[in-house]
DNA sequence: ATTGATATATAGCCTATCTATGGGTAGAGA
DNA sequence: TCTCTACCCATAGATAGGCTATATATCAAT
């Protein structure tokens, strides 16, 4: 990881699966809605981004198809498939058990 | 990343360093440490476990001695820095800010 | 004697992220 | 007209960090 990660590792497929239960976006999009979501908190750089919609398109959790945005420019639309919307579910549930987990190390749980 | 992670990438030294603020440990009790305190959710792997030591010592954030344990085997036992702590510090709160973050994607805050 | 738990450590692999770079279009403002 | 900014896609290469596999060794229990 690099010194100030720009996201959690790990976090992005779902991150960006999630992004497209609310509608079909191309990755410029993808990438603007989680920034803006999160409050700038969360960027996802280019070199992340298409590399990581690259994996979700050979998963078949995602199809693509190029279209003209309203500003006239050709861009590729991502669309969540069946399988890309039971593979969200697992990764969440997934996400909220390890946050669970560490939650319980970090405040010690144990203890109470 | 795994297909089966045992960890969330980029939380392992805050966990270890979280633990090691209860008292010196040495390394294979880190580790059951960490898998107790999460209901066995979270599991450190030896291969993970001895080179991000390695990465606390050279960073200073923990220091090193052998010791026998009380069945009497030999034991390297770390202790937390001041500079271990400080860092800690700044480990709990961007992951708390990450998290926060991630939340905000997932739960869609920005409509309520 | 053999297994299981305790204990440390490294080599090599793998994956995902980041940096850096390249390409290109549209619209606004100087 | 020129230039700047925002919009858009994509890849190569470096890096980090976690995982698998392996090696070594002691001790307790069966």
């Amino acid at each position: 990881m690099a010194k100030n990660p720009d996201l959690l590792p790990g976090t992005l497929d779902m991150l960006i699966l999630k992004t497209l239960t609310r509608a079909p976006l191309h990755g410029y999009g993808i990438a603007l809605s989680i920034k803006r979501l999160s409050d700038e908190v969360l960027t996802v750089e280019e070199g992340s981004l298409y590399p990581a919609l690259q994996r979700l398109l050979l998963q078949g959790w995602v199809k693509a198809e190029w279209k003209m945005t309203e500003t006239k420019r050709r861009a590729r639309f991502y669309t969540l498939t069946a399988a890309g919307r039971k593979q969200l579910g697992i990764e969440l549930s997934q996400f909220e058990q390890m946050i669970e987990a560490i939650g319980r190390v970090l405040h010690d749980a144990k203890e109470v």
